[in-house]
DNA sequence: GCTTTTTACTTGTAGCGTCAAGCAATGACT
DNA sequence: AGTCATTGCTTGACGCTACAAGTAAAAAGC
C-alpha cells in the first residue's frame, strides 16, 4: 500500500487521550516535587533508586539505566546532586574509567523526607483514580509498550521481571 | 494515621512501568520529527490540531487548550512556527485582546508531509504492541486519569466525549 | 464614567535536556 | 607491545519550557 496505515477511531481516540497524560502529568510530578522539595521528578527518582540500592551506591552506568536517562543527562544531574550535598562521586576501584555514585545521609535524609509527599501526589494523580483491575492493565498495558521502546529490556530489574 | 499511604506491589510494580514509558516515549517521538521534519512533537500536535479546526484557525486560548499548553508556551511555539512560514497569526476581529493562529498552505503541506511518518512510529513504539483489548483498556484507564489531572476537562472535545 | 478585576497574550530569564565532541581507560587483535 | 575500537564518563553550547512580570483590552462594580 502507498498509503500509511492510519489508526482506527478507537486507536486514535486513545492515543489522544494518553499522549494528553503525557503532557500533562510530568508537569504535575515536577510542581509538587519542586514545591515542596525543590526537586525534579528525575532528581527524585535518582535519589530514590540510589536509596533502593545495596550500599545506596551505584555505577553511572547503572543509574542510568535505572532511570532510563543518557549518561549525559545523568551526569548533569549528578552534578548538580552532588552542589547540594545528597550525592557523593568516587571513582570506581575495579576500573578507572567508571564512577560511584552514592547517597549520602544528608540525601538518604532528604529521601525520607520527600517521599511521603510524592507517594501522596502519585495516589491523587493516577493510582487513586484506578481499580485493582485498572492498575492490572496499566500493568499489562506498559509492560508491551515497553518492550517496544526498550528492546534491550534495560530495565528488566523493575519491569519485566 | 502518621504513616503515608504506600502503595501495593502491585500499584508499585505498575506505578514504576507507567513512568519509565513516560520517560521514554516522549524521547523517541521527539527523535522521529526532529530527525524527519524538523519539528518538536509538541509543534506537531500544534499544527496538528489547527489542520483539525474549522479555517485551520484557533485562538490562542482554544489552541492552547486544544494542546495541554500554557499561554505562554504556546505563544514561544507559535512565534518560531511563523518564523518557519508554517502558521500566521492575525489578530482577532471581535476581541481585540485575542489573536487567531492559522495553519497556511506551507504548514498544511508540512503536516501532510510529516504525518505519515509520526503514525508509523506511533504504531511502531506503542499502538502496534496493543491488541484490541489493550487499546479499550488504555483509554479507559486514560480516561480516569485525565479525570484527575484536568478536572475542569478543558479537553472534552477530545477526550472524554 | 471611573476605577478595579479579569482575560488574552507576550516577553525575558533562568534552568534542564540533548547533541556533539572530547578524554581517559580498557579490551581485542595481531 | 602496539594499534584500534569500545566503554565510561564529562563538558559546552544550544534549544525548549516554566515562571514571573508586563501590556493591553474588555468586563464588572459603584
Amino acid at each position: 500500500m502507498n498509503h500509511p496505515r492510519w489508526l482506527t477511531p478507537e486507536q486514535r481516540h486513545s492515543w489522544i487521550r494518553f499522549i494528553s497524560v503525557l503532557e500533562l502529568l510530568p508537569g504535575v510530578l515536577d510542581s509538587q516535587l519542586q514545591h515542596d522539595a525543590e526537586l525534579t521528578h528525575f532528581e527524585y527518582l535518582t535519589l530514590a533508586r540510589l536509596s533502593e540500592a545495596p550500599e545506596r551506591t551505584l555505577r553511572m552506568t547503572a543509574l542510568s539505566s535505572a532511570t532510563n536517562a543518557s549518561l549525559a543527562r545523568l551526569s548533569h544531574v549528578i552534578a548538580r546532586l552532588e552542589k547540594r550535598g545528597f550525592v557523593a562521586r568516587t571513582p570506581c576501584p575495579e576500573d578507572r574509567r567508571a564512577t560511584n555514585a552514592s547517597l549520602t545521609e544528608v540525601g538518604w535524609q532528604k529521601v525520607v523526607e520527600t517521599a511521603p509527599g510524592h507517594v501522596a501526589t502519585v495516589r491523587d494523580s493516577v493510582i487513586d483514580a484506578l481499580d485493582a483491575a485498572d492498575v492490572a492493565d496499566l500493568d499489562r498495558i506498559m509492560g508491551r509498550i515497553l518492550s517496544r521502546l526498550d528492546p534491550t529490556n534495560r530495565l528488566r530489574s523493575w519491569g519485566t521481571e
